[in-house]
DNA sequence: CGGCAGTTTGATGTTACTCAATTTAAGTGG
DNA sequence: CCACTTAAATTGAGTAACATCAAACTGCCG
């Protein structure tokens, strides 16, 4: 993933912005309203699982995550968005989005049209490749998921997307190597391991106990960073 | 998926073959050797992760495994390969595999020029959202993976896992409703659904015992629909 | 017949879940 | 600023699910 700007989001290091923003792709049908930007309030939901829409959408600001919610309300969070965040690059394809998508914080999103948006990848000529691109990695990203869900401990689990959190907010900002904003709750993290909340407590009590890090107040402080690299990346 | 046969194989349903193989698409830079056929053994393993290669496959004959082996040899299996199946559309576009394939009986299999097919795809005009379609439906299969493995107990795991298999074996050949071919051992079984071979041996003696279904001697027998279906299905 | 890979079974250990009570933190309105 | 409310985090006790270790068993093949 290279960092590559774009005027939707100032953060995002995708290069889908990049791609579908280039003056040249296309012209607009009707002025520029195939996109706008909204504001969600935390905790709200941005996208249901099966309703159709005609939109794409990418995160400009603030935390979001796409997840599946179980019959029986269990849910599984498949990722957590940050600013410049594509949704997910099947919602470029898919009339029914197959997940769904909730604000943790106050967020503002970019909602695009995806006939725009087709139109203009294929108008583009990398745009095969840079769309490409952000499958294979999404793909690469789930492939690891799943192996950490199918093969980790609760607490290498834990650390694990703990640490590829702070290398993609450390991909976003200015590099911070030991404070990191970290708006979940415990139930996010318990959502996106595979655990309960209760359990995700015990371990992160015990990781505070080793200092190893601190997570607290929105913000995860890295106490031993050795020891969080090693659990964070343990396969 | 629609059903869309193609000359490299009969049984593949993704679309993918069709649109790579278009006479029209691309002139062959040197007679037809772009792709070629292999036959790889049982238990050999095709690609490696990291190892770089200039190479697409597809699986033609026989039974294979996408997966992840951790530093402590433990593996996850990410999905199993069918007869039509491209390994996986990340491939087409990734210089070096994230993860390793392994041949679980005997297969034939078509090894492609990846640069060839990333131009008979941009040639295509229908390329980009063939593609894309793959992948959609790559990540949607990994998101209900990760979803499972979070959430779903052992039985539900395994119950989902071969109701699965049934559902793409009946999407190749004549239905079979009650009997298919089921070439895993348990240990495919337990890497796939991130447990021990012994649990699942537990687990299928007991659905065995409570005449849901009998996997043996390469082959699962479904004793009761219903409850195979409910089991696999949960979510 | 012996050897090997795979499966089954039993006994025991560990990890993580459940339930429930308590503490802490964060608001909110007076 | 303080009482009140509510959501989140913590803690303890008991339990269920799954892992580990090891031995026995099965089928298959040379």
């Amino acid at each position: 993933m290279a960092e590559n700007p774009c005027a939707i989001c100032p953060y995002s290091v995708s290069g889908f912005c990049a791609a579908v923003l280039a003056e040249s792709a296309h012209s607009q049908p009707h002025g520029a309203s195939w996109r706008q930007h909204r504001v969600v309030a935390a905790g709200r939901q941005v996208v249901n699982r099966n309703d159709d829409s005609k939109h794409v959408y990418v995160l400009c600001t603030g935390w979001g995550f796409r997840f599946i919610q179980s019959n029986d309300g269990r849910r599984q969070i498949l990722n957590f968005l940050l600013p410049g965040d594509l949704f997910s690059a099947a919602s470029i394809f898919e009339e029914r989005p197959h997940y769904s998508v909730k604000a943790v914080t106050a967020v503002q999103i970019s909602e695009m049209s995806r006939n725009e948006v087709q139109s203009r990848l294929a108008a583009d000529p990398a745009g095969l490749r840079t769309f490409a691109m952000a499958c294979a990695s999404e793909i690469e990203d789930l492939d690891e998921l799943v192996t950490a869900l199918g093969r980790l401990s609760a607490e290498e689990r834990i650390a694990r997307l703990l640490l590829q959190l702070t290398k993609r907010i450390s991909a976003r900002n200015v590099v911070r190597d030991r404070y990191f904003p970290m708006p979940l709750r415990q139930q996010h993290i318990a959502d996106a391991t595979g655990l309960t909340s209760v359990h995700v407590s015990r371990i992160l009590s015990a990781l505070r106990a080793r200092e190893v890090l601190d997570l607290s107040n929105g913000h995860l402080r890295i106490i031993d960073p050795i020891e969080f690299a090693r659990l964070g990346s343990a396969r």
